[in-house]
DNA sequence: CAGTATAATTGTATCGATACAATTTATCAA
DNA sequence: TTGATAAATTGTATCGATACAATTATACTG
């Protein structure tokens, strides 16, 4: 493990372990360069990465203080490494509908920059948590890149399959949100009744080097979904 | 202005300007430290602040490459600056409803952090994005910070205002969103039907020394609400 | 020519040093 | 006690150097 990520990552169990609250200050830089042996930069380099994950904020001339958003029981949007990671307290299953290869949608082709007569893996699921249901899920797998999936990896977490089972790097995502009424057949798989509101998502994951690999549709059940996220001013 | 952010600016007008498209690569490294005058570790802090804004991504062993999200007319969710400079492209304008000093809801003074008998400025504004209503936002400003505000100010932008009128700097802001059905009132003021569909955001914003200084309960019109937020793998 | 090993390219991690800006604390005068 | 001023604290910006990891290009081999 790299150091400066070792270094955040036992920053962050600290202040888990020691259930400091909002506002509460850590040790000075001085002393944390001390107690990790590591130098002003690498230590700066491990606040930084703690800051852009919401976990602290730094103030010049005052110190480093521990950032708490209070609401639980919301699902965090940023993370994009797929919800299984993200909801560890909860109860996820997923029930798969559809799973297949076949042609992309011009829209998915688009997407996921490839032509139309390439192959996609196309996957269908609700997923329930904590026994209700929280979202209907359409994806398209750039077949190239991710070769193979079944039923088993599909029914349970597939960016754990796609990192640690195909060896690939998760990278960065487009995220985009829309607001609507659910249609018949959504309302069906979420229980709901057509016409109720619904969050509609597309996702669009890429690789470290760039590469979209999946293009993502989800529409969730208003019920369950509460959703944070955290920003921070980028200056510019 | 700061070296490494002159450089984040420049890179960004450059892209602009040069309408770079996705995936296309920018100069290596070396090339960025000659042409500013900067060592490696500057040029490289720039990239990492166009990075964390959803400008390039790097690829290690490979290059810098842009990073563009192709759809347009939807609201960036991270630039927590307030939509006025986010919404430039677009015709932004606010009906005030309300604008007074009270005490603050047992809800705003503890997400303010303040006493339920101290101050504060209370607005309520409709927001219109090319004629069409966009939002109805209520917002409470710790008066304590906020010391004064008028129809004038509250009427274009508020956060411009905090940051030039008053001096202070806006840090980090946590944001929790909902979905549900619009209550007679609320339909009424964004010219919609009782029970359709509303995306509901309540915003906590900071400044940069970690005080909260403004909780807003924000109703968006669901026909004209399309969000879009770039995330980042953080790793850990 | 395909496949593999090697070299060159290019961004990342780490150290450490200097100067500096914002905040907080201490000092001192009125 | 108040309020201004100075000093100490503490994070930020910048340089530059070394070593390294991932990717890409090249050379080599069969």
């Amino acid at each position: 493990m790299i150091k400066y990520q070792q270094i955040a990552i036992e920053i962050e169990t600290y202040i888990e372990e020691h259930k400091l609250q909002q506002g509460e200050k850590l040790p000075v830089l001085e002393t944390l360069m001390a107690q990790f042996k590591a130098s002003k930069s690498t230590v700066t380099k491990a606040l930084d990465l703690l800051e852009k994950k919401g976990v602290v904020f730094q103030v010049r001339g005052s110190g480093i203080f521990v950032r708490r958003h209070k609401r639980t029981g919301y699902i965090g949007l940023l993370s994009n490494q797929g919800f299984t990671s993200e909801l560890e307290d909860f109860q996820l299953t997923s029930e798969v509908i559809e799973l297949d290869v076949r042609k992309p949608t011009q829209e998915a082709a688009l997407n996921l920059n490839i032509e139309e007569n390439s192959d996609v893996y196309y996957v269908k699921r609700v997923r329930y948590i904590n026994g209700q249901t929280l979202c209907l899920e359409e994806s398209f797998y750039n077949k190239s890149i991710v070769t193979y999936l079944n039923n088993e990896i599909v029914s349970q977490s597939i960016f754990h399959y796609i990192k640690e089972g195909l060896g690939f790097k998760i990278g960065f995502s487009d995220l985009y949100l829309h607001v609507g009424k659910l249609n018949e057949e959504e309302a069906t798989y979420l229980g709901l009744k057509e016409g109720d509101p619904k969050l509609f998502i597309e996702t669009l994951f890429h690789l470290a080097n760039g590469q979209p690999f999946d293009f993502s549709k989800v529409t969730y059940n208003y019920e369950q979904s509460q959703f944070f996220l955290q920003a921070t001013s980028h200056v510019l």
